[in-house]
DNA sequence: TTCCCACCTATTGCAGGGGT
DNA sequence: ACCCCTGCAATAGGTGGGAA
């Protein structure tokens, strides 16, 4: 059954004429005629009862025809959609965003970009290194926001957003508050929250090997608003990348010796073509001042 | 695998004609 | 005069083969 046809035949339901009918469909009224004979021959009945003034619908064609009407409602519909999508307006767009990563940095490219593109539906999806690699892979999500401690192989193509350092946390009035920053042969001496999700986690637990002491773990947890609650409780201190932290009275400070730091980055999959939506996502990542200018 | 071209087939629309 | 159908030509679409 071609569209064509379906329409040349809401058109006949309409108008119960063949000439006025093919004006409607800005065909020749033979051409209606064979098309409307097509669809007749296609669903193996008569529509209409050809009676010169009185040519209307067959019973026949009184059952297809609510059918008929659904499949052009339904196109109508699936050519709106895609004209949304094509154009900016209700176009979703997928984003994943690693756990370990907070929203500080985003919020004002968020707000602009929104601002800017009201028709895109921004859908962020959070999740591991390893689950939004996989999520990438296979189409769910468009682009992800990652932490990089070093650049990803394979089929990614990483664009470098900013950088970032890591540091301890803590809780008011710790003693670590007098310092400007910890060395990790401080850090070692002091109960240790465990950042499950952390990429660089290994090379954390590694300095209280480097320098022989035990590890006195209180908690772990896949969670940063549970890290940062426990270490406002005074269960320990953290390690966490600087604008990760969102917890409100949270003290910090930048580690040393060594320094550690992360490079978050746009990672898309390479050589795949981007949708409209994603395509201007990327355009304004590009265009964002990510590392304000150094203040007065 | 993709693109281009030639050839074949199907579809569409116009002109004209028959029936009422 | 109006309504619908038939025949024919133009056009669009599909298929297969060859080149890059």
């Amino acid at each position: 059954m071609e569209m064509h046809e379906i329409r040349y035949f809401l058109a006949m339901c309409e108008a119960l004429n063949f000439r006025r009918a093919a004006v409607r469909c800005n065909i020749s009224q033979p051409a209606l005629t064979k098309g409307i004979q097509k669809l007749e021959e296609k669903l193996g009945g008569q529509l209409f009862r050809r009676e010169r003034n009185l040519t209307h619908l067959t019973d026949f064609g009184r059952l297809i025809r609510p059918y008929l009407e659904e499949i052009q409602s339904r196109t109508s519909a699936a050519q709106s959609a895609a004209h949304d999508f094509l154009y900016l307006d209700k176009a979703p767009l997928n984003i994943g965003i690693m756990v370990s990563i907070g929203p500080l940095r985003f919020t004002r490219f968020l707000s602009e970009f929104q601002r800017d593109n009201p028709g895109i539906e921004l859908w962020l999806h959070e999740g591991t290194l390893e689950e939004l690699s996989e999520k990438l892979m296979s189409g769910a999500i468009d682009l992800a926001i990652m932490g990089l401690p070093q650049p990803l192989g394979g089929r990614f193509d990483a664009m470098h957003l900013y950088a970032e350092r890591y540091v301890a946390v803590f809780a008011r009035g710790h003693r670590y508050e007098g310092s400007n920053q910890i060395p990790f042969s401080d850090l070692v001496t002091e109960p240790y929250i465990d950042r499950l999700s952390c990429e660089a986690r290994a090379l954390v637990l590694k300095q209280w090997e480097l320098h022989e002491t035990e590890l006195v773990c209180t908690h772990r947890s896949h969670r940063d608003d549970w890290v940062q609650g426990l270490v406002l409780a005074g269960f320990g201190m953290a390690v966490m990348p600087e604008f990760s932290i969102s917890a409100m009275g949270l003290k910090s400070r930048v580690l040393a010796e060594p320094e550690l730091s992360r490079n978050v980055s746009l990672v898309s999959v390479a050589g795949r073509r981007f949708s409209p939506s994603t395509a201007k996502f990327v355009k304004d990542v590009k265009g964002f001042r990510w590392t304000p200018p150094p203040g007065p």
